[in-house]
DNA sequence: AAAGAGATGTACAGAATGATTAAGGAGTAG
DNA sequence: CTACTCCTTAATCATTCTGTACATCTCTTT
């Protein structure tokens, strides 16, 4: 999963020369202004945010000041042309991760970006995605189109099983060991096929997992 | 509590000099050389590590590398005259939060310790805050609204380490490794939740602390 | 088309898990 | 020493999950 980032830049020419070279590692979004920042971080969130202090309007600075007094407690890295001692003692006074003086190395920005990242969002949670279903194995949690979708631990692990082989054919046998562990009879494994189908696929359009008669079930 | 900060530096005046001022904030341990670091920190533990590059005997980044290898996940800041581009890279690379070339200004280091500080040890922050709740870790006091709420040391530590892991899925026997220390029954976890969410949320409207069944509980 | 095997659907009871309550002991302050 | 707080443990209650039994449906073979 990659990390979204946030530039709000001025110059057009710079934002996207930013935009291109940080969206070979993290997902990224560019403002020319502060002006719909907020509102966006509020909706979509967003990992860092990368600010200029010289915007039209808002100081980049005091618009950072402005975001942590209001509980926003995203890291940010300035850029910018404000070089003198006083000006980059007063942006990591107003909130600032990091601070990097225009003209700058952009391999250097993205180590720095990694650094702050490694620090603030300790582990990026793993995540499988399988067609519109999204796995996270941390906390059991499956979402469909983003959508979250309550399932049962074995429920999730059954799933799990499939994606792991997907394409295959699973023996009842094979899921007995492999989900439960535990022994069951087979017929356990048809009823938790049934409640597993009805929450991924509540219509049944999908015919995510298919039925090989006599032989098992297959995720295609 | 100050944080606690060990500088390795060979050139003995400024290591001084690093002492002098570092002290006034917080509790510096000076090495001229890497030999006995990781002994100490070992022992006795540390917040932040500054590290000179060119040290005798072993390179500073190198030092890094090898105490990362090990799972030592101390914060460190690079504090060199390795000036070029590619010392810059090779010193984020091998394990740098920060990097600052000599000369440098004092205070501009202190802030970025500061900054580097409020991500890695947020517990050393006189004031830790999460939507309407405020902490207090030096006297272990609760703010709900800035309404004063009694909780004991347990469900301080208990709530720090959701909020350090917010989003975050734990487990039972993560938090009684990482808030008990010593081994509990997981059921005491339970117990322990319940009076912390009594605490933090009496009207059971915010539902700050999530159950998973099967799993653990996530601070939202 | 009928029979039989396998798959699916449904209901329910027991198992597992979490929440709540209560009791007793350890530790602490006065 | 006494009174108090805090915490663990144990017991019980409440909820959710899952295995089993059985009924129904579907497919295949004859």
């Amino acid at each position: 999963m990659k990390a979204k980032i946030v530039v709000i830049e001025d110059e057009a020419d710079l934002l996207e020369l930013l935009e291109y070279h940080l969206s070979k590692e993290f997902e990224v979004e560019g403002f020319l202004s502060t002006k719909k920042v907020q509102e966006f971080l509020e909706e979509e969130g967003a990992d860092l945010l990368i600010v200029d202090r010289n915007l039209p309007g808002v100081e980049g600075s005091d618009f950072v000041k402005e975001l942590r007094s209001r509980g926003i407690d995203i890291p940010v890295i300035f850029l910018t042309a404000k070089t003198s001692q006083e000006d980059i003692e007063e942006g990591f006074i107003k909130g600032a991760d990091d601070y990097i003086t225009k003209p700058f190395n952009i391999s250097e920005l993205i180590l720095r970006i990694k650094a702050v990242l490694r620090r603030s969002r300790p582990q990026l949670q793993e995540k499988i995605e399988y067609k519109e279903l999204t796995l996270l194995p941390a906390s059991y949690e499956l979402f469909i189109e983003d959508e979250p979708i309550p399932v049962t631990k074995l429920e999730f692990k059954l799933l799990m099983e499939f994606i792991k082989n997907r394409g295959q054919v699973l023996s009842r046998d094979y899921l007995l060991e492999h989900v439960w562990g535990d022994f069951k009879q087979e017929k356990s494994v048809n009823v938790a096929i049934k409640r597993l189908r009805e929450k991924i696929d509540p219509n049944k359009e999908k015919n995510y997992i298919e039925s090989i008669r006599g032989v098992g079930y297959r995720l295609c």
